[in-house]
DNA sequence: GCGACAG
DNA sequence: ATCTTGTCGC
């Protein structure tokens, strides 16, 4: 497939998208975070990684399980493509799952894409689950930068349309950049960010699955 | 035409 | 995204 069939498929996909929400936000307990990593990101093919945590946030971000998977990808990164060279991995890594998280975090961008389908719409259409983006930088759109003070946001736009925001969780930290991945509304999408915030910038089961990551990186390196 | 461009 | 320790600043 070419870059017009892809996004032809992306196009597809994204009016399967569904933006409100599915679920009542203080129901939603279990949320899980998903981040990959490669073993060597200057060779194709190479090697993703990839992880889920999920997380009780109403009982001290406690650990309810993690899981890893390893697949071959042969996509390169190519910006508003992202999906195409994670998801095969994370898919591998949801299908071990044993629990079932209210929602899930994924690294990266939801509808805050030229096409609605960032990863983490990706994600959320092709499993039915509830999503949400985090993204460390910028992908689109249009934004006036939060004040420099703790949970300061503003809307990020679209073609006139709010596709999400950009959110400084901390002093003298940058902002982060959430929007809805799929199952639920712009606006409930920070107020779940917010609520899986620990004591650090990012959403304690993202953060948690970069870790996790890290070290399972580290340690394969090593032994092989 | 030029710059921008998640991970 | 990865390679990498200490170091400077709030």
């Amino acid at each position: 497939m070419n870059i017009e069939d892809l996004e032809r498929q992306q196009l597809e996909l994204s009016k399967k998208l569904i933006l409100e929400d599915t679920k009542p936000i203080e129901n939603i307990r279990l949320v899980a975070g998903i981040d990959t990593t490669y073993t060597d990101i200057w060779t194709n093919p190479t090697v993703a990684i990839s992880s889920i945590v999920v997380l009780d946030i109403e009982n001290n971000f406690k650990e309810v399980e993690i899981v890893f998977a390893e697949k071959e990808i042969d996509f390169p990164y190519i910006p508003t493509f992202l999906a195409y060279r994670e998801l095969p991995s994370i898919l591998e890594a949801y299908k071990k799952l044993k629990t079932k998280p209210d929602a899930f975090l994924v690294d990266g961008m939801g509808i805050l894409h030229p096409r609605k389908m960032g990863i983490a719409s990706h994600f959320g259409v092709i499993t039915g689950e509830i999503s949400v983006g985090i993204g460390k930088s910028k992908l689109v759109g249009n934004f006036e930068m939060p004040e420099n003070k703790p949970f300061s946001y503003k809307p990020i736009f679209v073609n006139k349309g709010k596709r999400g925001y950009i959110l400084r969780v901390k002093k003298n930290t940058n902002p982060i950049f959430v929007s809805p991945g799929n199952k639920i509304s712009v606006d409930s999408s920070l107020q779940l960010a917010l609520k899986c915030i620990g004591r650090y910038k990012l959403p304690e089961p993202i953060r948690l699955a970069h870790n996790h990551l890290q070290e399972y990186r580290r340690k394969i390196l090593k032994e092989g």
